[in-house]
RNA sequence: GGUGCGUUAGUUCAGCUGGUUAGAAUACAUGCCUGUCACGCAUGGGGUCACGGGUUCGAGUCCCGUACGCACCGCCA
């Protein structure tokens, strides 16, 4: 037997047991006669004593010893002589009898404690390591929590769980496909599903009724620090059910979610269900993050035309924000900000400031093209208080404009510490628009997906102004981040051949891609909707996480590469030529 | 496709307006130390300053390009 006991169990009553230890040595400190070794494994770290005076031969080979050898050691539990209470294990020691090294180790390139003098990049190629790390392997463990949690919940609602093939068909509406090449049927190509959204459909038409999966979905697109090309998806669909029927059903999900796994009561109100539109105009973002409030005030009445602010005076938007206590800013930390919505990635022209001070006078940066009953107006409009600071935004683009105050506010929330990681504030946003003008394609596309239906009531507009119809389609939203969304769904397959006709699909090329789903819809598909969550996204928020890799065990990097396998890599030419591929050479 | 920041010891970083032999901490090695637990003390080894080009009497430092990393915009139904 290797062990009896693991690093993290042994305990004061445990004084005098006889015990086999096995791990990793974390740190070997030499104090003369004696030797301590802290010997790691997944529950914890316990302290072994070796003693010059008593086996001398043995406190040689523990000297010996480095960082992260593979060891076994026999001995008995002992109270410490000087404990140590930041450890669980900190009253006791394991007095050694027996050492074997089981392996030994490379000095590691990082030290795999707590604080690990390591980088990102170093510790993603030996990630087997940085995994050792407490820090890092109690992100899986809440990962594992979760997942046991939502299979718990789902199954006692009634769920089945069920899997769904990962080679699937290309459908080039939505992100980049992965594709893979099929050898037994040359120049054609398998597609990873970007979800399973048309099968677990398909399941509903099979009567499944209830289904969810925890499942990898795939999109080739760029990554971000909250997005990976393979990412994991609580993948759930119901049969018979209206929108309120299924915003009940995952709010009371994620409820529990919060109270099991994260210990976070969420109360008893349901969440606020906020229009898209709505959510637009207020905050200026689909996730507007509610952790705070510096809503969004429209100032065109105020200063269009009532001064002789160019910029203003041809403005399609003027919004504001008022940030309490903030009108003492020096004028670096207004340039800063200036500087900040000025950034490409932002690209606003400007930003305008309005200070209101002690007295109730406002000084603002553009009081020469305004008289001060103007800014006074602004003041009692936007109900700044003393002490407070206005800030606009404006530009011949409302929906641009808005989006930059949108990253103002944000910015506002975290200068002034209101963007808490141990406050959560949900909500959902509802009555997506159906569809969204894409430049690049010059026709509309599917805000949702292509298999969202429309508001009953709006059906008939989708002949006279498709632009106008808003969507069954709702995303659930926690401080600011998207955690999941879904819709009800087309079940006619008329109304799905007029969605496809909306979307500039001929009919042909809709019964290619998707003629499978529109086929079964005659065969008796009942009303249906689902929802997907991210499962990477739940758990960083749950942990306090800044980036969804940190909770998954092999992630990719930026360009999307595993820096660990070294994958993406070329392949043989004796694969390529069994799959009938040429690469070109630019 | 684009923007910004970065690349110096095993690691994390400092290195100013260009100027003698490129530093610190930590890790590592050796020695001392019988109650440490971020142990302590002493000594030591360790550098293609990412790569290529340019400016200059002289480049880690300035300029251009490339590669890589991170964040973001576009993109992500």
């Amino acid at each position: 037997m290797y062990r009896t006991k693991t690093c993290g169990e042994l305990r004061i009553n445990n004084v005098g047991e006889t015990v086999t230890l096995a791990g990793w040595v974390q740190r070997v400190r030499k104090m003369g006669g004696m030797t301590f070794v802290d010997l790691r494994d997944r529950y914890g770290i316990t302290q072994l004593v070796f003693n010059e005076e008593t086996n001398a031969e043995l406190c040689a080979q523990a000297n010996k010893l480095g960082r992260e050898y593979v060891i076994q050691v026999v001995g008995t539990v002992g109270e410490r002589y000087s404990k140590n209470d930041k450890m669980p294990t900190g009253d006791i020691e394991i007095t050694v009898t027996t050492l074997t090294v089981l392996n030994a180790s490379d000095v590691p390139p990082f030290t795999i404690e707590e604080n690990t003098d390591g980088g990102d990049e170093l510790r993603m190629k030996y990630r087997y390591l940085d995994l050792r790390r407490e820090v890092v392997r109690r992100n899986l463990e809440l990962r594992h929590k979760f997942c046991l949690a939502v299979r718990h919940f789902l199954d006692e609602k009634g769920f089945l769980e069920i899997e769904t093939p990962v080679l699937v068909g290309s459908t080039p509406e939505g992100a980049r496909d992965f594709i893979v090449p099929s050898r037994m049927n040359p120049g054609q190509f398998y597609a990873l599903p970007q979800s399973p959204q048309t099968l677990k459909q398909l399941l509903m038409v099979a009567g499944m009724d209830r289904y969810f999966q925890i499942v990898k979905c795939f999109r080739d697109e760029d990554l971000r620090a909250d997005r990976q090309p393979e990412f994991t998806q609580i993948d759930c669909e119901m049969s018979f059910v209206e929108q309120d029927d299924i915003i009940n059903t995952f709010e009371e999900m994620a409820k529990y979610l919060f109270k099991e796994v994260r210990g976070y009561d969420l109360g008893d109100a349901p969440f606020l269900r906020l229009p898209w539109h709505e959510a637009m105009r207020r905050f200026g973002s689909d996730k507007p993050d509610m952790r705070f409030g510096m809503e969004f005030i429209e100032v065109m009445d105020v200063l269009k035309g009532t001064g002789e602010f160019g910029v203003f005076n041809e403005a399609a938007y003027i919004g504001a924000i008022v940030a309490e206590g903030c009108a003492s800013y020096t004028r670096k930390q207004l340039d800063e900000l200036t500087n900040f919505v000025k950034s490409p990635q932002i690209g606003a022209k400007g930003l305008v400031y309005a200070r209101v001070d002690e007295q109730g006078n406002v000084k603002s940066s553009v009081d020469k093209f305004y008289a001060p009953e103007v800014m006074q107006r602004l003041k009692e409009f936007t109900g700044a208080k003393p002490g407070d600071l206005i800030l606009m935004i404006s530009g011949p683009d409302a929906m641009k404009a808005r989006k930059q105050l949108c990253e103002l506010r944000l910015e506002m929330g975290s200068r002034l510490g209101l963007r808490d990681k141990n406050k959560f504030a949900l909500l959902w946003v509802v009555d997506f628009p159906m569809f969204e003008w894409s430049e690049e394609e010059g026709r509309l596309m599917a805000m949702h997906h292509p298999f969202t239906s429309p508001k009953p009531c709006d059906i008939p507009k989708l002949d006279t102004d498709p632009a106008s119809v808003l969507a069954d389609a709702y995303d659930m939203v926690c401080n600011g981040v998207e955690v999941g969304g879904g819709s009800i769904r087309i079940h006619d397959a008329e109304l799905q051949a007029k969605i496809f006709k909306t979307l500039g699909f001929t009919p042909e090329r809709a019964k290619e891609q998707f003629g499978f789903l529109m086929n079964a819809f005659k065969y008796g598909a009942p009303p249906h909707g689902g929802l997907a969550y991210g499962l990477d996204r739940w758990v960083s928020l749950f942990a306090g996480l800044d980036s969804i890799r940190d909770c998954i065990a092999f992630p990719k990097n930026n360009s999307g590469r595993d820096v660990m396998l070294d994958a993406p890599s070329f392949v043989d030419q004796k694969q390529l030529d069994e799959l009938m591929l040429d690469i070109v050479k630019e």
